[in-house]
DNA sequence: GCTGTTACATACAGTCTCGATTGTAAATAT
DNA sequence: ATATTTACAATCGAGACTGTATGTAACAGC
């Protein structure tokens, strides 16, 4: 019965696929680990051999969306070289436009905002998942006090980096909701945009400067 | 044993209390009714005479928060005895900051965002849920398309649309995970200005005209 | 060629949960 | 005053789920 470890390794992606496809269909609370089991064609034992427990699988799932943490901070601390607003921007639109353009991010954010409840079975979970959005919205913040001279009247950093993060998030959850309401290539930018029209003094005289045609 | 009328409807009443208590507590899928029932100081007899199921339940706890669907179009609509971007702007608002003075409505909007699963269980509630914010964006479009002139360049109607509802979400969805984070009377105004500043050409001059000092 | 370990499968115990049924005492109708 | 309904409580049965413990066959090392 032991398979070879490349074998082994198969057998836990085909665990986090069937995963993926029931928390989807069913939600996480509601699928159990036999059920998964029997959809991946092993049986629970295969489950608590390559993962602790239910919290475990669900966040080694998440794992393979999420961006680590440093890269986060590489792209909005260490942005010298560019423009910083314009990173900022690019960071969110790509954030977005990814949701068209890979199906699997499409799936695991839908089950994060649509098919899965933070209780103390999730805990570790949910305080990972808080930790990165507070560290979002702080480098954000800190992104846009130095460049704060092109803030818009009244507009601080915090309240901009609020604003952006709640927006982003916003997308996120309507998007993962009914993705028939957008275009990943042409909206992203687009609404970004408008906000950062606000938020940002002269953000962009032309609406696009001629990204599409 | 048989209580009188009023003595039934304040059971129900705190069955309703302790299940919205417990579902925020410990997520919706996680809390048996069982421990409602305890909680509420009665049996599952009860709950089952008051309410068809958990479903049932939860559906009857949403609706003493949201709004009806007649009251928006209402306000939205019927919107020609004011200026309709002011309406909608106040609506918004109001929406936001019914979170920071309504303790009830904080509380089950947060579960609704984090505590529970949409899935065949609470299909009926999620459908509800879908078609009031389809509402919501097609009455929005529409008075936005009301007034397309005041529109800035490039932006339609439809796109100003998901913008407004994309961040109002994203705001209940990031207020509800961390209440710290806002100020419940300052805040919502503000950060609604910095977006319709972004999707109206000349929507305020002066940040605020004199709301606060 | 033997051994220890790996990668699972199987079996077991225990709890939890739901839904249905039945019981019942008091309120209400007549 | 009696009958009926109400508003629950209590019980029952059946299944699902989890975690753990044990079995086991094949691979990997020596």
């Amino acid at each position: 019965m032991r398979r070879t470890k490349e074998e082994a390794e198969k057998t836990r992606v085909a665990i986090l696929a069937s995963a993926e496809r029931l928390f989807l269909e069913k939600g996480v609370a509601h699928t159990s680990l036999d059920q998964i089991a029997r959809d991946a064609g092993v049986t629970r034992g295969a489950i608590y051999w390559h993962f602790q427990n239910k919290a475990h699988l669900f966040n080694d799932m998440l794992n393979q969306v999420r961006l680590p943490p440093e890269q986060l901070i590489e792209r909005l601390c260490i942005c010298n070289q560019r423009e910083p607003l314009q990173e900022l921007y690019d960071l969110f639109v790509e954030a977005l436009a990814s949701l068209g353009h890979n199906e699997q991010r499409l799936r695991i954010f839908t089950i994060l905002l649509h098919r899965c409840e933070f209780t103390d079975e999730l805990r570790e979970a949910e305080e990972r998942h808080n930790a990165f959005i507070e560290l979002i919205i702080e480098l954000s913040e800190k992104l846009l006090a130095s460049v704060s001279d092109r803030l818009q009247p009244g507009v601080t950093p915090r309240l901009a980096a609020l604003a952006l993060h709640g927006m982003a998030v916003g997308l996120f959850t309507d998007w993962t909701r009914n993705p028939s309401l957008y275009d990943p290539d042409r909206d992203p930018p687009l609404l970004l945009d408008t906000l950062f029209n606000g938020l940002i003094r002269d953000w962009r005289s032309s609406p696009l400067p001629d990204c599409l045609a």
